[in-house]
DNA sequence: TATTGTTATACTCTATAACTATA
DNA sequence: TATAGTTATAGAGTATAACAATA
């Protein structure tokens, strides 16, 4: 009989060969997911969360700089940007110098969306990092860090934008 | 010319409310890439790697049974084993006890790809871990599968297969 | 002429739902 | 009648390429 003998699930990897790389995996699918609710409830995606948080951090960026940043083509990223001023998370304002550009801002209600989106990281962090006391969470950010580090990803490539880099498609 | 004020790139999340869930996501989409790079050398996506597994780890399982565990609409299901059984890697064999059933079965290419999955995860662990020693490693397993049992990921969840839940979308 | 932003078209991917065979 | 598998249709999402405005 088949009766499915066991009922363990199926990694997309062996756990034997490959512990670290998949557990990695996994719970990064899981914190993308986690996180996914989490904006949700602002009624914000992740992409939104990101470039409010990108135009925070910069304001007065022009589109296609920011849509290169997270990783969208700029077609794309017209409508992207749509839907959030619609919304008046953030405001669109040619720059006087070269009127090609729009420049992004954010909005009064943007800047109240980027404090709950402040709450929300603090609450997701706390969600995920549950189980593990004070001094295992700093080691553990100690070891993903240099894990990162040695992988090149100094600082941030924004995970959940981009679908799969159109130029990797080997073999 | 603007001149991009900041080279920073944008995280999805704030890195100062949440440091281990954004280096998680970061690192679990890279290791996914990563290990998408590495089978598709073996011209496999992962998640025909994680159909050739499962098929390997319990033989005999009908289609809407692995359907389920990967995450995949049966009909998705039916193009997607078409492709695999056309290259030779499994077989569809009819229950003969119900013949309602297709029951898949691996095929000597398929044990064959199998053995260079094997060696594809050992070195995608490699890759992926470089940078840590072995005892980090080990610690970094041991943290990491602390944080997916308090998450209730006790065994896997294969990343990667399912877009996104449909029943998720709340408010 | 070159570049930004925008729009329009086409394409890929996926799920929903109808259909066939077997029980 | 109910279920496994299959097929067909429709929908969402995306990128490529054409277009308009500005430099």
């Amino acid at each position: 009989m088949t009766e499915t003998p066991d009922p363990a699930p199926i990694p997309h990897t062996g756990p034997q060969g490959a512990q670290v790389a998949f557990l990695l995996a996994q719970l990064g699918e899981h914190a993308t997911q986690a996180f996914t609710r989490r904006v949700a409830e602002l009624d914000l995606t992740p992409a939104q969360a990101g470039l409010l948080r990108a135009v925070s951090l910069a304001p007065g960026q022009h589109q296609q700089e920011l849509a290169r940043r997270l990783g969208m083509s700029p077609s794309r990223f017209v409508a992207f940007v749509d839907a959030i001023e619609a919304r008046g998370l953030v405001e669109r304002r040619r720059n006087p110098k070269d009127r090609r550009f729009q420049d992004l801002y954010l909005a009064p209600k943007g800047e109240e969306a980027m404090r709950g989106l402040a709450e929300a990281a603090l609450a997701h962090e706390e969600a995920i990092c549950a189980g593990l006391d004070p001094q295992e969470r700093i080691a553990l950010g100690a070891l993903l860090r240099r894990v990162a580090e040695a992988q090149h990803l100094t600082a941030g490539v924004h995970p959940g934008y981009r679908r799969l880099d159109p130029g990797r498609g080997g073999a």
